[in-house]
RNA sequence: GCGGUCGUAGCUCAAUUGGAUAGAGCAACAGGCUUCGAACCUGUAGGUUGGGGGUUCGAGCCCCUCCGACCGCGCCA
């Protein structure tokens, strides 16, 4: 299967081809790649090149004047490209093009034909390794998690609609010393339950969230822990705790609309020799020394600000260590390798890239950090001081908004742009939501085809398009056409927030034309056209939507 | 102190990775339903892109330098 050109496409490609034939005949240097973007103002046309600016130097002549010329070469030249494009301009430099109405009523076709389809992209054979929302298992998913799976799991989304085999990881930290402070933590409510003076440990966690598991390990095991040595009860503890715990944060993901591949332990990756395998790989690059009898990984050598301990001097490996083992396993069965962490972790992006490259893979590794969330509810902002025990758990905010406008609130801003999550106006259904907008406009378009005669809406699966010239009706077509490039983007880029923008741009694009259009029309080719061009729009708004794990209602 | 991320309209955020007159939503103001869902649409107002310098045809984006916010800087994870 590969992917058919759409008539966008294809009249792109003819314009490229011919500017390329005109270049070559009129100037002594090789023709530039030509690539189009959308101009931001829509007098300058759907699509611009800047050519002209490119030939510019070598040609030694300015770009006005080129452009100028390079437009009446081509109207000499290629005078089939009057059939795609209504205008070809040249304006101060850039060369504006306006495609005809045809090309944009052929997109609309192809999107009632494909479906669901619409913009996806065929295997590619390229393995992405993506990991998201990781975290300590000591205690329920909060605020930032819940960004970073709704950032991973709409990247993968997008990534396997455009071809890529992706395979999604979650690492369980469960092989450092915040396991026995979690089982003494647990530990303690366990005592605490019959002796409440029972200390509790200083670096320990207060969240009340451990009381019921320690409940639950009294009612399986009564008294049995009260009387025995540390060294017997920690490691039961630790081990229940952080069993316990995992399980919640998988149920949690689950409800949150988020699927992993392989929920990954490190202290299995300990266990199962692999960090050692990654400590011996760099070893016998020479990338290793030792001093003071711990084991150091030459990090400066590739820009970090010093050498990072890998093995301690009593033989522990460092969490470092354990990233080396597991990246090392990733890079080498991946094309690409993406890890998505949480905002402490700046320092700690140099030391990755770095790795990646002294393993043999420059470049292959990327790290994008989601920024902080602050969470709001109107102008007060919500305590989650972790000191206080008073953390604001991921599954309260679904409780209060929604897995929807979680979702979709998370998206919204770039992944390197800090977020400010107003908990009050995810739940309003009024205007100023985002996601009802766009779910409203779903919903609008649902109600409409509902109306329709059941035989008008069969009808316009392949209707003519020829009578949707209304400015409203080209810009929603032009809009739905984009949407492979959109996915195509968000995939590059790592941008998931433009989902979220275009989603809104449809539902914007469609009520402009619902508003100055009436689609249920009483001439009948016109009716069919329209009936089409909703169909399309609700086919492509429902995608993105899914993409984003965001549901697409009928009626609201 | 060193390093990183960021700073864009009153607020929340964009800007197709160096393109044209920096755009949306909310909030404000003024309009629009006897007709397909007004949870919508149209219009007005709102900006020295934190300040200054540089690079070039062209800078919110790249370089330098200040200012400010946040986050890292352990043989913690």
């Amino acid at each position: 299967m590969t992917e058919a050109a759409s008539p966008l496409d294809d009249a792109l490609r003819a314009f490229a081809d011919a500017a390329a034939d005109t270049v070559a005949a009129h100037y002594s240097v090789p023709a530039p790649a030509i690539a189009f973007e959308a101009p931001r103002r829509p007098e300058f046309g759907d699509f611009a090149t800047n050519l002209a600016f490119s030939l510019a130097k070598t040609a030694r002549r300015s770009p006005q004047e080129i452009a100028a010329e390079l437009v009446g070469e081509l109207a000499r030249r290629a005078p089939q490209l009057e059939r795609v494009f209504s205008s070809v301009d040249a304006v101060a430099g850039f060369i504006n093009l306006r495609v005809a109405p045809r090309v944009w009523h052929g997109a609309v076709e192809r999107i009632l034909r494909e479906g669901d389809r619409f913009g996806e992209a065929p295997p590619n054979g390229q393995r992405i390794s993506l990991e998201f929302g990781s975290a300590n298992p000591t205690g329920p998913l909060v605020v930032v998690q819940g960004r970073s799976m709704s950032v991973g799991a709409t990247l993968a989304n997008a990534m396997r609609f455009r071809g890529y085999d992706v395979f999604v990881e979650w690492i369980i930290n469960d092989a450092g010393g915040q396991l026995d402070a979690l089982g003494r933590s647990l530990y303690a409510r366990y005592r605490q339950q019959s002796s409440p003076d029972y200390p509790f440990p200083p670096d320990g966690y207060p969240g009340d969230y451990l009381l019921p598991i320690a409940r639950r390990i009294r009612e399986l095991d009564g008294d049995r822990w009260v009387s025995v040595a540390e060294s017997d009860w920690l490691p039961y503890f630790s081990q229940f705790g952080r069993d316990d715990l995992v399980a919640q944060q998988r149920q949690t993901a689950r409800r949150f609309g988020v699927v992993y591949d392989r929920w990954q332990s490190e202290r299995e990756l300990h266990e199962t020799g692999k960090v050692r395998e990654g400590i011996e790989h760099l070893r016998g690059l020479g990338l290793t020394y030792e001093s003071e009898g711990a084991l150091f990984f030459r990090a400066t050598s590739f820009g970090d600000d010093k050498d990072r301990v890998l093995l301690r001097s009593d033989g522990r490996p460092t969490y470092f260590c354990m990233d080396v083992a597991y990246h090392y396993k990733k890079l080498k069965d991946s094309d690409r390798v993406v890890d998505i962490l949480g905002p402490d972790h700046h320092g700690y992006i140099e030391r990755l890239k770095g790795m990646a490259s002294a393993l043999g893979y420059p470049g292959r590794l990327e790290v994008a950090i989601v920024q902080q969330v602050t969470l709001m509810r109107g102008n007060d902002q919500v305590g989650m001081s972790k000191r206080a025990g008073e953390i604001v758990a991921l599954d309260d905010i679904i409780d209060e908004v929604g897995v929807d406008a979680a979702r979709f609130f998370f998206i919204m801003p770039a992944v390197e742009s800090p977020l400010a999550f107003d908990l009050k106006l995810a739940l309003e259904n009024e205007s100023e939501n985002p996601v009802y907008y766009v779910q409203y406009g779903h919903a609008r378009i649902a109600a409409v085809l509902r109306r329709a005669l059941e035989p008008d809406v069969q009808a316009a699966k392949s209707a003519a398009l020829d009578s949707l010239v209304h400015p409203a009706e080209l810009a929603l077509a032009r809009r739905l056409a984009e949407f492979p490039r959109v996915v195509a983007g968000v995939v590059e880029h790592l941008a998931p927030h433009r989902l979220a923008r275009y989603a809104r741009d449809v539902a914007s694009d469609f009520h402009q034309f619902y508003t100055e259009c009436r689609i249920l029309a009483e001439e009948r080719d016109l009716r069919l056209a329209r009936l089409a061009l909703s169909l399309a729009a609700k086919s492509v708004l429902a995608r993105t939507l899914a993409l984003a794990g965001v549901s697409a209602p009928d009626s609201m």
